[in-house]
RNA sequence: GGCCCCAUAGUCUAGCGGUUAGGACGUCGGCCUCUCACGCCGAAAACAUGGGUUCAAGUCCCAUUGGGGUCACCA
């Protein structure tokens, strides 16, 4: 437990594995809170230690869309500070280091296990019913003779020796205590035969070097946490205060946690209708946290003021779009009319994003007159589909399949990186040669659920104009919309 | 399924033993008004269930139910 005394000291991790997630904005907001009020410093520390899944551009997309909501913090990758470096994949000795400490202390052991032995065993687990996990195979191989077979190239892992039995405890600041017995708890990999750690090393080594008083992150990572206490024993370390704030919940009739599947999660997306920065920061400080007496609208720095960990509440809350939408326009509506244009200018009314638009209309307008009216679906959200749903079809297929196949074309471009015409167009024709359908009338489908019209530009050019975030939703919107049609 | 967390209207929430259970979004009705919107006024709408504890329970305890999270060489 953290010393009365210590400086506050607290961080946001993101992995850098896609798009800006409003769900790290959320947790980076009550970290950025907290830290603000009590003085201390607010680190952000990039977790990319997993090669498969990290993309080199969603770093600075993560940067980007925090600031753009008025984050900053103290350190981290691109502002250094004194524990640097902050971005994991360039703290690879370190995590070593710490590893072969944990070995030569007796706390974990080599294993020598190959992938496709855990799956089979895995696949034998279930087939028995038991809960699945490692069954310690490896845990008391001499460990001499596994550092001679790991000096000798043999590819292994490092995993942490957790006890049989016996209750392990933390107290979580909203919750209390929370006990889980270690007999629940496999023997987790530390290092990973890439030499690279987990998340569970290279989150409690760091926190534990750049000196995090108070881990603020999400309720998800609760039944992770008495792994993390049994690490900060085995180093013989103190271990922060953990706070974990409820998971942002999806509006659909299941309440899971806020996925990408299910409604809009990137922060970029908000921006790219319309939604203020100040106003979704505003919304996210209402989600599992009131500022007292029936306030709803308040500053950053009001927030800040008046925090308190007492005012959050445990249920997770709805992510939902309609309120966020009244908040907004109680924002917009204070604007002063220079503020106002100046707003509407940074948003889509830019020379950039026209310089992007225009030439998908050019030779489509007699006058300038025509140019709003042409790319009129360039500057909107959601599309009303009740004009078009006659459109929103492929002859002889009923709307039920023609939903599930706009989706199939969503799945398909969220399995690839990037956001291109080539991209799009092959995925489409792939879709389509699968689908068996004529070309023409599927593309005449997509048209429609993207731009609402059956006259419109290039396709794909399109979509690449709109973004990633706004063609999707809309797609999805049509498919519901295709799916309530009978 | 095991383990863990959670539980006030459709949604976000106030409530920290004694309230006509408050506010907000959304919905519906009305006022304002050249239209629409804003704004204003009003209405419907909640303590999951069952046991305790207590003079008194939305508030404390237990159980049930329900929801969620988690069980990777992902974070």
């Amino acid at each position: 437990m953290t010393p009365p005394g210590t400086p506050v000291r607290v961080r946001i991790a993101p992995s850098p594995t896609g798009d800006p997630h409003v769900g790290t904005a959320y947790i980076a907001l009550f970290n950025y809170v907290f830290s603000r009020q009590q003085g201390g410093k607010f680190v952000l520390r990039v977790e990319d230690t997993d090669q498969a899944r990290a993309r080199t551009d969603s770093e600075q997309l993560i940067f980007d869309a925090l600031h753009w909501v008025g984050l900053t913090w103290d350190e981290g990758p691109d502002v250094g500070g004194p524990h640097a470096p902050y971005r994991q994949s360039e703290r690879g000795q370190i995590y070593r280091d710490h590893a072969q400490i944990l070995l030569d202390r007796g706390e974990a052991y080599r294993c020598f296990c190959t992938e496709d032995r855990l799956a089979k065993l895995r696949i034998q687990q279930q087939a028995e019913k038991r809960t699945p996990g490692y069954d310690r195979h490896c845990r008391d191989l001499d460990p001499a003779d596994g550092e001679r077979r790991a000096a000798a190239g043999e590819p292994c892992v490092v995993r942490l020796e957790v006890p049989l039995s016996g209750p392990i405890t933390f107290r979580d600041r909203l919750r209390g205590e929370v006990t889980r017995d270690a007999k629940e708890i496999d023997d987790q990999v530390l290092l990973k035969s890439d030499g690279l750690p987990t998340y569970h090393l290279a989150n409690v080594v760091d926190d534990h070097l750049m000196a995090i008083s108070h881990v603020i992150r999400a309720e998800e990572w609760i039944s992770s946490t008495q792994k993390h206490v049994l690490l900060y024993q085995a180093f013989g370390w103190d271990a922060p205060e953990f706070i974990h704030m409820p998971l942002l919940r999806n509006a659909d009739k299941d309440k899971t946690k806020i996925s990408k599947r299910k409604q809009p999660v990137s922060v970029n997306y908000y921006r790219d209708i319309g939604i203020l920065p100040e106003a979704l920061l505003n919304f996210l400080g209402t989600m599992g946290w009131s500022f007292g007496g029936d306030r709803e609208k308040f500053t950053l720095q009001e927030m800040i003021d008046v925090f308190s960990w007492d005012r959050v509440s445990l249920g997770g809350p709805v992510f939902n779009l309609e309120k966020l939408t009244w908040l907004n326009e109680k924002y917009l509506h204070e604007l002063s009319i220079d503020e106002l244009a100046d707003r509407v200018i940074a948003w889509r009314l830019n020379r950039d994003y026209l310089r992007s638009a225009l030439p998908l209309v050019q030779k489509r307008i007699r006058k300038l007159d025509e140019v709003i009216p042409a790319t009129e679906f360039l500057f909107s959200g959601d599309l009303d589909y009740t004009p078009v749903l006659g459109e929103l079809a492929v002859p002889e297929v009923a709307p039920a399949d023609v939903s599930k196949a706009v989706l199939a074309y969503v799945e398909r471009f969220e399995a690839r990186v990037g956001w291109t015409k080539q991209m799009l167009e092959d995925e489409a024709n792939a879709w389509c040669t699968e689908l068996g359908w004529k070309t023409k009338h599927a593309f005449m489908l997509l048209r429609v659920a993207v731009t609402g019209r059956t006259a419109t530009p290039p396709l794909f050019e399109t979509m690449v104009v709109l973004g990633k975030e706004i063609t999707r939703r809309r797609l999805r919107r049509a498919a519901e919309a295709l799916g309530k049609a009978r």
